[in-house]
DNA sequence: ACCCGCGCGGTACGCAGTTCCATGATCACG
DNA sequence: CGTGATCATGGAACTGCGTACCGCGCGGGT
């Protein structure tokens, strides 16, 4: 049993391996999916089985590496969440310095190849939005958090990538890069305030601010006005997204 | 000549709105590009000549509006970078709003078709990087503002994006999606400290959440809370800068 | 030895996108 | 007004990706 996974994965990887050559020797356009096959020893039936496109053979590890972010993010407990996402994130710049020459291979056919950089923001996407849900669901998952959470799904996956690229490059070294995403993240952790700023973690108080004007807050009567007491301009902006859900 | 031009013009409307009528009659996977031709009353190898491909058809204003935003950004003087950026980025969200229910069957397909939705991310890409470049620019354009650069550049977009789908949604107006993009973007531009070092630390002193009694005022006396009284969530919308204004 | 399941390869097909060429309209010029 | 050049158009043929279908052979179980 172990034996015959393993040996669907060696064929597997007798394809990426073939397809790399390939793209190195003849580019990636110039290079067809039956080419791949036959180098690798297989059908072009097999070859889409592996792989749902020709673009997808670039990007092997995705969907595995996928699952191990979000399988690290669900482990994460309350008070765990900055360090699970902390740790989702370094996930991914691991697996391409785990990935060494390939990765930078990639690297390099990402730059020329229109339609793999349109994968790689694909790929991209995927792991920010599964950090987006992560935070938003750790904000509370109510609509006034989002856009924060979006924020701060993408600023993490942005410094990932600057980093990342920093390293493809050749720029810093593995360990170097190691190093650096860990000051970005920390950087980032002070610099976003994450939880603090503009949101509605207090939503106690927040209510009982709208209920202390006498109007209940459920209510959405037609033409009934609403009331709104704020103490100063700043503490409006934070309840805006609050209150524009209230009102909705 | 003009008449030239014009019927060009018009040629290439009657190819969107065929395209449009039968990905809503028959689906995007489900209509050819000959299809789509025959209908606009022109041969295939026309089509293509207009569009690069059958996705193009779904985002027919992108070049023009990519264009439109980078002759905005290069008009910017020192001291007006950060209106040239917030217009710009306003050049996008008009050009949803003045698209209308085109816009929002577009919003339709990429929901449904992957193919679209990957089109719609290299779109929005393609103003971020040259939001991206823009602000770096503005910032130096040294190696130590790129990273600051991207994460600016991102959140602009991000915001823009979270606006803009609610709208496409139908959660808000046009006029509402106007107002609060300003809103939005008016706080980034106050949390994230632009060209400042990477801090926010303003931490704005919220403590006495405790009794926010509802006293009439009209002055802006310090400390003394304020009351406002809206129909809806519309006039809040509308009277929000004013509201700003006296809150200051 | 026989049967069953299943992965594999081969074939055929649809369709996007490209290339090439013939045709017809428009325009410049004699 | 006729003639030739230019250029947009449409048609035809081609490549290659991705899918559907089918038959074969290699297991493993009884």
């Amino acid at each position: 049993m172990s034996e015959a996974v393993s040996q669907r994965d060696q064929q597997r990887e007798r394809v990426i391996t073939a397809a790399f050559e390939l793209f190195a020797e003849r580019g990636y356009e110039g290079t067809t999916v039956e080419a791949i096959a036959d180098r690798a020893g297989v059908g072009r039936t097999t070859f889409f089985r592996m792989f749902r496109s020709k673009e997808s053979v670039v990007f092997p590890a995705h969907d595995q590496l996928l699952a191990a972010i979000e399988a690290r993010l669900t482990t994460a407990r309350p008070g765990t969440e900055k360090v699970a996402l902390s740790e989702a994130s370094e996930l991914v710049l691991e697996q391409y310095l785990h990935e060494g020459a390939r990765a930078r291979q990639r690297y390099a056919l990402t730059r020329e190849v229109e339609a793999l950089r349109e994968r790689e923001r694909a790929s991209i996407f995927q792991y920010e939005r599964l950090f987006r849900r992560f935070i938003h669901q750790w904000w509370g998952g109510t609509p006034d958090t989002l856009l924060r959470a979006e924020l701060a799904a993408n600023a993490v996956v942005t410094a990932h990538n600057h980093v990342l690229r920093a390293w493809l490059r050749g720029d810093v070294g593995a360990e170097e890069a190691r190093i650096w995403f860990r000051d970005v993240i920390a950087e980032l952790d002070a610099t976003l305030g994450w939880e603090p700023e503009p949101q509605t973690a207090k939503a106690a108080p927040d209510r009982s601010e709208a209920a202390s004007t006498g109007m209940p807050n459920t209510g959405d009567g037609e033409g009934e006005p609403a009331v709104i007491v704020v103490r100063d301009a700043a503490q409006l902006e934070r309840m805006l997204p609050t209150i524009r859900r209230m009102l909705r």
